[in-house]
DNA sequence: GCGACAG
DNA sequence: ATCTTGTCGC
């Protein structure tokens, strides 16, 4: 077992965290016509990767398109270094859809990650996408719980620097960690999940790219 | 050295 | 993330 050298990785995280935008770049509410999911799964000790990118329309939240990849997953699990091991995979689902749209949704962090390069952010930087990262659990800052209600949210910070908000987007459910990814800022991050979240604690595109990816895993004969 | 640690 | 059964609460 030959271990991985990090530090290479975590230099390139430090350089592309430069070329990162926080500026609101989401079309106005009223233009946005799509915004799309993306996930991946795999076997609990299998390399293959199942990876999906759907896109709902906006604001009604309908099926629209998707694409998908099953591959390797050439890297390991890293706190910190999730990119490197499920970009790939969504890249080539990226590519490969005809219409691209107006925003996406990542099951990960964005700029809440120690070097600001969450998965989120390198997926944004990669396709110049506006991305928000949608973490279900915290990877690094500090937080207070925000109100019961859902919309209510408080800020994530690292350094005594805002890195995220925490949001609850159901009454008295767990909330989630949304950061911007790419060309979006904190307060439209948040805004964008809370509009394409419906009765559940998970947006819906996340959600339709959560269940695409198992389903797709489950088809697959290979371990 | 110890604890934390997206998916 | 995945695996995995029952179990607690509304």
């Amino acid at each position: 077992m030959s271990p991985i050298d990090t530090k290479p990785l975590v230099t390139l995280q430090e350089q592309l965290a430069g070329l990162v935008s926080l500026k609101n770049q989401l079309p106005a509410w009223k233009k946005i016509r799509t915004v799309a999911g993306c996930d991946v799964s795999c076997r609990k000790h299998g390399k293959t990767g199942y990876a999906a990118i759907v896109v709902l329309s906006f604001p009604d939240l309908k099926y629209l398109a998707r694409q998908t990849a099953v591959g390797p997953l050439e890297f390991p699990y890293i706190p910190g270094l999730l990119s490197f091991r499920e970009l790939p995979l969504l890249l080539e689902c990226w590519q490969n859809l005809e219409e691209k749209p107006d925003a996406v949704i990542c099951d990960a962090q964005g700029f809440a990650h120690p070097r600001g390069m969450g998965l989120a952010s390198h997926f944004g930087v990669a396709t110049g996408a506006v991305t928000v990262g949608c973490a279900k659990t915290r990877l690094t800052g500090e937080f207070e719980q925000p109100d019961t209600e859902r919309g209510s949210r408080s800020d994530l910070v690292l350094n005594n620097k805002k890195i995220g908000e925490v949001l609850r987007t159901q009454d008295g459910i767990k909330p989630l960690f949304i950061s911007p990814g790419h060309r979006i800022d904190f307060r439209h991050a948040s805004e964008l999940i809370l509009r394409v979240t419906s009765i559940f604690r998970l947006p819906e595109p996340i959600r339709a790219a959560h269940r695409l990816v198992n389903q797709l895993r489950m088809e697959h004969n290979d371990r």
